[in-house]
DNA sequence: ATGAAAGCGCTAACAA
DNA sequence: TTGTTAGCGCTTTCAT
């Protein structure tokens, strides 16, 4: 009677599972949400109707009816590219384990940085159940607090900001503290730095790491030593030129991320130095580059897929029934420095 | 500062828009959407309230109520990170400046890579408006199909399919035959390989150009040069290590993409060798890494961020009202070869 | 050129 | 423990 026609495939409802299973919807959306008021047997008629119906969600309705749209924004703001694959290939497979999708969010173009606002009416629209916020954004405090007034649960990444948010942090001082006493161990006392971009909050703490070392060493601080970079390859490599290019160089120089390292090698190298035989360089992080340049950069590794993952963990219980309101943070302060060949003594 | 509230109990919806313009909710959806039954008085009214309102629209109720949900997927399975962050921050990019929003899908942990349905149950909830694949997965015929039962716009970037989806596509044949010709120029002879994964259609087209130009220039195809690598830096070392063990080794060495070149340098450098002096290397796509390595990498650049931005606008275009049904394709065929320092003539 | 009504698929609140 | 009734915010269809 009711002629069906088999050439319009109407997506699978849960009304279809409904009906399949001798139940109303409400009783298969509780089986769907996990809630704890079904019967067994119920719960079991309408597990098989669901198979059976291969039925899937939707995720839309899912977003508009209830509140939880399972999309979690990943927002930054030119990252190192090396940085950002290991903490989105992390980040995107604790999602794919939770059930979760990660909508990314590349704020690299906004004009004013000032003008946080764009950000966040961008951020609106999708509704998102969470959001996290990577260096530097996450260093940012006027934007913290316009993003603290949309409600949507925020964890903070790699800065610990003010305190009122949820955070997974990395030791950062602790770490470059470590590769420098390495350096000294080394029996270098002439040790080179290369600072991270002001506005990364963790740029001031692996210098104080770093400064911290020298001076628990009774080594001077030179600032002739210390130069300026953003994170990128390029300006590792002026920074090298310029710590290599003075009367008394250093014997060994220790760049805030691996990228700014491989700069320092490609300008150690173009001036016929041999790494580590007449320069040794330190990096951080250890990202892919590190593993991928000649002489493999001895690095400290940073956990940025261990960090993504706790990211990612931290806002399901974040969003969570029984969240209590106050901040989660984790510190991640597992050091570990990745001893690879491009450190040595000094000639 | 601005004068905005920074908390909004109850978020600005279509309604609200339409009484402080005096008009109905479907007026100011008519002018959302842009349609143009629209009288110019009434439109200008209905921007004015939305820019005082500071309203934007609810992307899950659009995605229920209308079909479209601005979200665009983009799913990869073990892509190089080189290739895969500099593809992500183009199609973000154009997301951004065209409306979208880019959902993430890694899908390198299917188990069973023939289960290709994990894969699609997975993309089914989210309701996308389209998918773009990356190779392999754009490569993958059994997938293409069951795909195409989801009935969402698909672009294939980097394979061009069975010629039924839309795709965007780069001559590799062209540009290996190109970059080989070029170290023919140098009067390289005993040229080595390193071929692709099999997987991935690419690498049978740069293999193909390879030997064209080898056989166009009358020298002979030698097997003993050719190793497989799988686009990792590791496999390139480990081919390098071949293709350098032999009794007459090559002169210069071809490798299938950045990463597998960087890897060739690795090996030989460990083995004392001087490139481009007694070695020249090759690589293939200009990533990043390129230009982090020393020397840097001479390569043929494949301009994986025109092509992304380019799929991202064939997305625009495929998932228009005016769109005829048929697949479109773009294929990029402007070969160019980057010179840095890692070829040079023979010893 | 504009508006009214009816859902999209799901979940929150309340009943039973 | 389960079902019923309302919407979520928007776009469709059909009026006007």
């Amino acid at each position: 009677m009711n002629g069906e026609p088999l050439t319009k495939r109407r997506p699978i409802t849960i009304k279809d599972v409904a009906e399949k299973a001798g139940v109303s919807q409400m009783t298969v959306s509780r089986v769907l949400n996990k809630q704890t008021l079904v019967k067994a047997a119920t719960r079991e008629k309408v597990e098989a109707a669901i198979a059976a119906l291969n039925y899937q969600p939707n995720l839309m309705a899912r977003g508009l009816a209830g509140g939880r749209s399972k999309l979690i924004g990943l927002a930054y703001y030119n990252p190192s590219p090396s940085y950002l694959s290991e903490l989105l290939v992390s980040a995107l497979k604790q999602c794919r384990d939770l059930g979760h999708h990660l909508v990314i969010e590349d704020l690299s173009d906004i004009e004013d940085a000032l003008d946080t606002s764009a950000i966040v009416e961008r951020l609106r629209t999708i509704h998102l159940d969470a959001l996290i916020l990577t260096p530097p954004l996450s260093g940012n405090a006027a934007l913290l607090q316009l993003i603290e007034g949309l409600g949507i649960a925020t964890v903070l990444f790699g800065n610990a900001g003010g305190g009122g948010q949820s955070s997974v942090v990395f030791d950062d001082a602790a770490a470059a503290h470590a590769m420098t006493e390495h350096l000294i161990a080394h029996q270098h006392s002439r040790i080179g730095f290369v600072r991270g971009p002001d506005e990364h909050p963790s740029s001031a703490q692996r210098a104080a790491g770093y400064e911290k070392a020298l001076s628990e060493h009774g080594l001077a601080l030179d600032e002739q030593l210390v130069c300026h970079g953003d994170f990128t390859f390029r300006s590792g490599m002026a920074a090298g030129e310029v710590l290599l290019g003075q009367t008394v160089p250093p014997t060994a120089i220790f760049a805030s991320n691996d990228d700014m390292a491989a700069g320092v090698i490609a300008a150690a190298h173009r001036r016929g130095l041999q790494v580590p035989a007449q320069l040794s360089v330190a990096g951080f992080d250890d990202t892919a580059i590190a593993a991928a340049i000649w002489p493999p950069l001895t690095t400290v590794r940073q956990p940025i897929a261990e960090m993504a993952q706790a990211a990612i963990g931290l806002i399901t219980e974040v969003t969570g029934e029984d969240w209590d309101g106050q901040p989660l943070n984790r510190v991640n302060d597992i050091i570990r420095i990745v001893e690879r060949e491009s450190v040595g003594p000094p000639a």
